[in-house]
DNA sequence: GTCTATACAACGATAGAC
DNA sequence: GTCTATCGTTGTATAGAC
């Protein structure tokens, strides 16, 4: 159904799609879902229009697939700085810092657009939430490692408390948005040492379960 | 600039205003906030389209007014199923039935359609979060109660605290939508779960900062 | 593959009759 | 206050020239 471009092969030179992607990245980041539209994203990109249709079939898809090559890069950059870190308090201060950084230049935000956008679309919520699993699994793997030492580790719902630390990102930053003033920085990383504290309390032999 | 309906000194006469407010909200749970027009929530509520722009002004200044109108409607429930409860456990428990309930009847999900929009429109976004702020409240409101016992109480970040637990309810919210299969009742069950006994674990007299 | 041109639906918003 | 009628804009999508 998606045609093949001839300069795939080509390396240095970016494919239309990758642009028309970028593109769709982009509006989204800056104008939000509700004026993300074909002719937005071809403004954006500075590409006609017709061509969202004939590489991606629609707006939709074309956002499905941004939203999966996005994921990719951002679960890539995560793993990379996370990646020496074993320690639980070092583990969740480069979270914190990590998550600062996203929610400050939008990516996170673009998540949760993308989300809203898919609660009412049975086609594109199954997609976008797999395209975002990938992140919660890389919550899990850190929240695994970082119970190495403790006996408890196999009774833990490690990949539950990914899940709910993950959805915890992702509420903190639809909030932050809407009102900047009363939602500064200082903020969410105090949350963010909550969370941290009750992990370590759990860490310290008290189970996690009510 | 809002003109003042006659009939609203009746009382069992709906007025136009209400009706609206109504039709929006239905709008915004049945189809999302990409498909909530001024022509939608008329063809809903079976009324006029150029009534909204008549009492309101225009969609999202109606959008607005039924945002905080269903927030009263909301933390007044709320309040009244917590009012009673005292103890820790119970606690999380009746604020699990009530999550659980309102995600599945769709009322957290327009919340988060409307944040969504909102993040992206500066007059809207500090008035959504104002319509939002009773509902953190009543979290702090229930968890000072909760620490009534605990000589930590004073120390403890109450606000903070509460609008992360907030967070965690509305980003659970929008993923939960996204595919039902993978993320069923009891699943979200078991992170208010693990919430509580973290929550349990700071009360026993381990403190929640990192 | 990319562009122009165009069809057509849905949208926000307003003027003016009632 | 409410309705009809309408304007201009923006949206998705396609046909056909290049």
């Amino acid at each position: 159904m998606v045609p093949m471009p001839s300069t795939t092969s080509n390396d240095h030179e970016v494919s239309t799609r990758e642009k028309i992607m970028e593109a769709a990245y982009e509006t989204l980041k800056k104008e939000g879902i509700k004026h993300t539209s074909a002719r937005a994203i071809a403004r954006e990109g500075d590409f006609n229009q017709a061509l969202i249709f004939y590489h991606f079939g629609g707006v939709n898809q074309l956002l499905v697939a941004a939203a999966q090559e996005s994921s990719k890069r951002q679960v890539e950059k995560y793993r990379e700085r996370i990646e020496g870190v074993t320690e639980l308090g070092d583990l969740v201060r480069v979270a914190a810092e990590l998550h600062a950084e996203d929610v400050a230049d939008g990516s996170v935000t673009v998540v949760t657009q993308l989300m809203a956008l898919a609660a009412y679309d049975e086609e594109l919520g199954p997609q976008i939430m797999e395209s975002f699993r990938p992140w919660i699994d890389l919550v899990a793997m850190a929240l695994n490692r970082a119970f190495e030492g403790s006996p408890l580790r196999p009774f833990m719902p490690l990949q539950d408390m990914a899940t709910g630390i993950s959805g915890l990102f992702l509420g903190l930053a639809l909030m932050s948005r809407l009102d900047p003033d009363t939602f500064d920085e200082e903020r969410v990383y105090s949350m963010m040492g909550m969370v941290s504290g009750m992990l370590a309390n759990v860490l310290a032999g008290k189970p996690a379960m009510g």
